[in-house]
DNA sequence: TGTACATCAGTGAACGCGCGTTCACTGATGTAC
DNA sequence: TGTACATCAGTGAACGCGCGTTCACTGATGTAC
C-alpha cells in the first residue's frame, strides 16, 4: 500500500480527539464538519473516508472523552481515594475546561435526544466506568457499591452541571462547595 | 385600539408556553422559530412582534419552565415533605416525560453555552427556586438550608440527566433508585 | 343599528448563511522493476 | 539508484435543506359617527 496503515489511523484518531474536546465545549449541534475538519487542516469531504456520518463520530468520540475521563478519575483515587477524586471533580478547574472534564456534565443531556445506537454505546462505558470507580469504595456488594457509584457521580455530574450555567460566580462556587462537603461526609462515614 | 390587550398577550403567553415544553424535548437548538410558530398556526413572520430574537424566547421559556417546576416541587413538599419530593422528581414518569418536567436535567448544560444573559435570568431563578425550597428544611442557618438545597438539587438534576440518557432500562431505574435512597436517608437523618 | 375608518397582529416572500452529505477528481506516497 | 506505476487519503464543487431574521403587506378587529 501506498500510504503506511499509521497514516490513516493518526488521522482518524486526531479527529475523534479534537472533535471530543469541541463536542464537550459547544455541544453536538454546536460543532459543524467542514469547520472541525478545518481546523485540523483538512476540509470536509475527507470526513466521510473516516465516519459513516456524524452520528458515529459523536458515538466515538463521546467514548473517548469518557475514557479519558475515567483514567483521570482512577488516578486520583488511586492518589488520594474518594476525597482527592472530590477534589478535582468538583473544582472551579474543572468547570472553567469543559474542554478537557468529564463529558457526563457537559453532554448527557444531549446524548438522551441522540439515536438509539449512541445511546446505547454511552450506556456501556457508562457502565464500565461505575463499575471502575465501584472496585474502590468498601462495601460489601457489587450491588451496594454500584448504588453508592450512581448516587455520588449523579451529585457530581448534576453540580457540575448547575456550577457552568449560574453566571453568578458566588452561587456556581457555593454548589460545588456544597456538594463536596456532603459527598466527602458521606465517603468518610464508611471508614467510622 | 382594534384589538383587545389580552389578544396580543395570550399569543405571547402561548408561544413562550409551547416553546418551553419545545426546548426541554429537544433542545435550544433543536427548536426552529418556523416550526414551532407553525404548530401554533402562526407564521415565523410574527414571532418578531412577540419578541427580539430567539435568545430572549429562551430566556423567557426557560424561566417559566423553571417556574412550574417550582409550583410542582412545592405542591409535593407541601404535601408530603421531602420524601414525596423525591418521590415524585426521580419517578420514571418524570424521566420519561421531559416537555412537563424540570428543565434543569434538561437544558442546565446548554444554558452554560448561552449568551451572558441568559445565564443571569437562569442564575436569578435558581437562586429564587433554591431559596423557596430552603424554607422546608429543618437546618438552623440560612447558609447551613441554601448549602443542602444545591447539594439535593445537585443530585436530583444528575440523576435525571443520567438517567434520561441511558438506554438500559435496569441501569436507567438503578440511577433514579439510589439516588433517591441515599437522598432519603439524608432527609431523614435530620428528624433524629 | 349600519357604515367608514384607523390600527396593528399576523402574513409570507426573500435574504444570506451554514448545515450534513455526495462524488468525480487529484496528487503524494510506497512499491516494483 | 532511478523511473513508472497503482493506490487511495484527501480535495473541493455541488446538492438540497432549514436556520434566524427582515420587511412591505394584508385583513380582522374595535371604534366613531
Amino acid at each position: 500500500m501506498r500510504y503506511k496503515d499509521e497514516h490513516k489511523i493518526e488521522t482518524h484518531r486526531r479527529i475523534v480527539e479534537f472533535a471530543s474536546k469541541e463536542f464537550r465545549t459547544h455541544g453536538f449541534e454546536g460543532v459543524g464538519i467542514a469547520k472541525l475538519m478545518g481546523k485540523l487542516d483538512l476540509t470536509h469531504g475527507g470526513f466521510y473516508a473516516h465516519f459513516a456520518n456524524k452520528e458515529a463520530l459523536i458515538a466515538e468520540s463521546f467514548a473517548l472523552a469518557l475514557n479519558q475521563s475515567l483514567d483521570t478519575v482512577l488516578v486520583a483515587l488511586e492518589v488520594g481515594g474518594f476525597p482527592a477524586l472530590l477534589d478535582f471533580y468538583l473544582s472551579e478547574n474543572h468547570r472553567d475546561h469543559p474542554a478537557l472534564g468529564c463529558p457526563l456534565p457537559a453532554l448527557s443531556a444531549e446524548v438522551a435526544r441522540r439515536s438509539l445506537s449512541t445511546r446505547k454505546a454511552f450506556t456501556e462505558k457508562l457502565s464500565e466506568v461505575f463499575d471502575a470507580i465501584a472496585e474502590h469504595l468498601p462495601e460489601t456488594t457489587y450491588s451496594q457499591k454500584r448504588a453508592k457509584v450512581s448516587f455520588i457521580s449523579a451529585a457530581m455530574v448534576g453540580a457540575m452541571s448547575l456550577a457552568r450555567a449560574a453566571a453568578e460566580p458566588s452561587l456556581s462556587k457555593a454548589i460545588l462547595e456544597s456538594t463536596h462537603e456532603y459527598l466527602l461526609t458521606l465517603v468518610k462515614e464508611e471508614l467510622s
